[in-house]
DNA sequence: ACCTTCAGTTGACGCATGTCAATCCTCGCC
DNA sequence: GGCGAGGATTGACATGCGTCAACTGAAGGT
């Protein structure tokens, strides 16, 4: 159903066996912390990654109070993480996918103030914050590279910001799905087709929407030859047609 | 109108006239990047931040597609943040005072992604970001002291996509009035009682409501004795009945 | 002090999205 | 392979907020 991924460049074979696998033989590198690293600068992060942890569909990577100790890269897998106001509500506040780094809410009050669930078997490489900052004390490279990772984390929230406050039913689920076509593409997946890894409820607690809102979008997008739907499988028909309805009535 | 100042805690005078006041003598420096720093750090940090940066109200501190060179600690005065999508769309991102970080949105494409606006007078420490790092290298305590402000940035930011994503609009404006009363206090001006910089269009933009919106709303919190509203003076009757409604309708 | 301009308030009305409910579809499990 | 449960779809109806418009009030400049 899901097309299968493509290779990034310079793939490099791993050995199935072995939990623990190097960032400098990680083939999401060019993605993740290790970008812009040289090869010895990357064999130093190598002993800064702890073994690779397995997170089953459903379970918690963390949850919102628990202590704080590492950032945690994805290796492969989903993930959401959402917050929950003191009256029960929960927000949806990104969907996370390869190579992206998650955790990072944690640092300012020593304890996370989110819950990660992954959304599919996934794995992540947690890396101890403690020992990021050392050797971010050491690696200027490394040190600007996580700070990238940490502005680009907040304009991203500006994204949903600016979905959440200024768009349309249509728009922001157009800009959602436009959104993971390029993050997929970039990953080596076809852009055009994917299967959506979250229910109908989380996307619409993401997009400030309810589930049926997200449903009948979806249908509306559908009728109008936008894309094709069938529950979680998604085509792309017409790319051109959803970035065009993203820019209208301004 | 507005309450005057109280002291923070171990006021330090500064000479009217000198434009650039050292950090160590900066009596925000509870509030802002020092804290944490001895004696000793902290001197450091004064050859760090330039010299100040006067912001006259209505005028840009900086632009989105402005190259990215420093971040900038608020001296005084109020600013506001936003951003424009492709469509012309504005979306204000938040409202700084006194003692917060500005501009680390920049730091992931090495230029800023928001419009900044002093929305009073104003005056900005401006802090080299390469410097910062620099130095974030030499002294771990600044290091993980930025960490946690960029962190903070993002929570910040979690705590706003809530309000955009399930709340409505009476308890929008309510958070809105409390978090800008918690703010207010913790810098030793009167919780209660407070000149809202900002205009109502500004508002509603950043709580995803339109003016008429706003304005309907303060209008009925101040029926409902919440508040007592006269253009851009707010004085707040009834903090308690302003977070219950916060937390009803769940 | 007057005028101009911009911000704010208020009302009437419409529409997009939420709410409630019934039904259908899929997938996983026995 | 059939069954059950949860996810998704669709319809009918309700409502909160947006839109449009008129009016009021405050601030700033000459």
């Amino acid at each position: 159903m899901t097309s299968s991924p493509k290779p990034l460049a310079q793939p490099i074979s791993i050995t199935a066996n072995t939990l623990k696998v190097a960032c400098s033989q990680c083939n999401l590198r060019e993605l993740c912390l290790p970008l812009g690293l040289n090869e010895q600068e990357m064999h130093k992060l190598d002993d800064l990654v702890g073994t690779r942890r397995r997170v089953k569909r459903g379970t918690h990577l963390y949850r919102a109070t628990d202590p704080f100790e590492a950032i945690y890269a994805i290796r492969s897998g989903f993930f959401k993480t959402g917050v929950i106001a003191e009256d029960g509500r929960e927000q949806v506040t990104g969907f996370q996918m390869a190579g992206e780094i998650m955790g990072m809410d944690g640092i300012g009050t020593e304890h996370h103030t989110c819950n990660a669930v992954a959304l599919e078997d996934s794995e992540v490489c947690p890396i101890p914050f403690a020992k990021l900052e050392d050797m971010s004390r050491e690696i200027g490279t490394l040190q600007h590279h996580f700070h990238k990772v940490m502005s680009r984390e907040i304009v991203r929230e500006h994204g949903v910001m600016v979905l959440l406050g200024t768009m349309r039913a249509e728009e922001r689920l157009a800009a959602f799905l436009l959104n993971l076509s390029q993050r997929f593409s970039s990953r080596g997946y076809a852009p055009n087709e994917f299967h959506l890894r979250m229910t109908r409820d989380e996307i619409g607690s993401y997009l400030g929407l309810k589930l049926e809102t997200v449903s009948r979008t979806f249908s509306r997008f559908q009728e109008d030859g936008l894309v094709s739907v069938q529950q979680k499988h998604v085509r792309i028909v017409d790319p051109a047609g959803l970035k065009k309805l993203m820019s209208r009535n301004c």
